[in-house]
DNA sequence: GAGGACCTGTTATCATACAACTTGCCGCGT
DNA sequence: ACGCGGCAAGTTGTATGATAACAGGTCCTC
């Protein structure tokens, strides 16, 4: 008779065994995404895992270490094991990887981001209603009366990521909060070097198509908005030569 | 007067520093991407990398535990710590987590493969040659002739992963990647109940568009062996009402 | 009531020991 | 000479126990 656990997260050991780190991993994982801890938010500490794993506090540690890394916990000192926000940032950080290693340029990471903005702009302008209007109204305004960089980037970014919202499609929100952090550096740049009000107009004419209705504008608009992110990001930085074939893809 | 290492990789320790596995993980990342170990694609055992940056086993193992769960290195019994292959499963788990978190179906994920799809399509009409397209017919032929689903899913897959490739942009290669995993299941279950030749004439259609020259046509046949692929995956299971606006997106 | 000292729970790091696995080497037999 | 089995060294996986650093609440003082 065991305890009043449903089931018994007892990890298999022995010769020729997946490594216990790896199960109590994928178990958690699995409660996790159950939404078991989504009341409280909180894990039970690491000790008590331990306990009910019956493994020693250093598979719990290094469970806690990949789950942390996956984005779906944080751990700190003194406080116990808090479920992690919802957002792009692990795939961010695993295409940054990519990028990295495969020798990507920002002119690769546009040449993206300018296909999904374009298909989100399309579906958004197809499910447009008025509060949403309102939002992007009020973004455009703070991006036009932001004081430094930091808050233009901030409205900036609200805008877009109101479209992608807009969509119905979360995937279209974190692969857009995924691209937003990868070109984080170079739109520091390029909005700080006084072409914000540029992006404002082109934020406002997004706008007037959307409020138009009519969905041919919108997408029309959002292209015209996007090759002039693109102008100002050849300026600022030629992203050199694009190699046709890296080695290594496989 | 320190040992032949150019930098001192020594971490801070002492109060209110950020944990010292972060450091090591950072500082390993750092290493890995910077190409130094890409000779034999070995790191250091775990106990010279301790001396090295003077911290426990324990940091250095939940470092590497850390750098595993980002797919830049695999460690097992007995081996020392490998450099990983370059693909987009890193990314490919962190969007499942998403979706698993976010309520995403199945028919938001084939939305965004149709953006994705249609845009190769056309950048890989424009940078077609000769032995692209010979690797197409063969990858064509090879899903014609598989016997079992296995053998059609992967041609299927590499007809797909040659156009990625074709475009120059290697993430195209990396998302394509990470979607094709998240979609196996299903599409296992699709060319399964015998649609395989239906995919195999839309392959054959594509290709034959992208011989003439003509990127609209290519683009007009992508569009359409998508289509079909999406009314397959409708008629497999209906994928569920789409809710607009999920909570906790932010 | 406000502020600070203190206590408890929890995580961070260390040191050590042993088990399990990989790999290459050595010797044995044929 | 060649192959095969097994031994030995190197390396990672797991356990255990101890100590330090930190967060949050409690209680005491003024």
């Amino acid at each position: 008779m065991n305890v009043a656990q449903d089931n018994a997260p007892v990890v298999q050991r022995g010769q020729g065994a997946v490594p216990l780190v790896e199960q109590v991993v994928q178990a958690l994982r699995e409660e996790i995404l159950s939404g078991r801890y989504d009341a409280t938010g909180q894990l039970p500490p690491q000790g008590e895992l331990c306990q009910r794993y019956g493994v020693s506090r250093s598979v719990i540690r290094e469970a806690m270490r990949q789950l942390e890394s996956q984005r779906l916990l944080t751990v700190g000192r003194g406080r116990r094991p808090q479920l992690a926000p919802l957002n792009g940032q692990a795939v961010a950080e695993s295409l940054q990887i990519l990028l990295r290693r495969s020798g990507a340029t920002l002119f690769h990471l546009m040449q993206i981001r300018q296909v999904l903005e374009v298909e989100i702009a399309r579906l958004a302008a197809q499910n447009m209603d008025e509060e949403t209007l309102l939002r992007l109204h009020v973004a455009v305004k703070q991006q036009e009366q932001a004081e430094d960089v930091e808050q233009q980037i901030r409205a900036d970014l609200a805008f877009h990521r109101i479209l992608a919202e807009a969509t119905g499609n979360p995937l279209f929100v974190f692969l857009m909060d995924a691209l937003a952090e990868l070109m984080y550096e170079s739109r520091k740049t390029t909005i700080g070097r006084g072409l914000n009000s540029r992006a404002v107009r082109g934020h406002r004419a997004i706008l007037k198509a959307l409020s138009s209705g009519n969905v041919d504008k919108v997408v029309q608009a959002m292209q015209a908005h996007l090759a002039d992110a693109a102008e100002d990001l050849e300026k600022l930085a030629d992203p050199g030569p694009v190699e046709k074939t890296q080695p290594g893809w496989n």
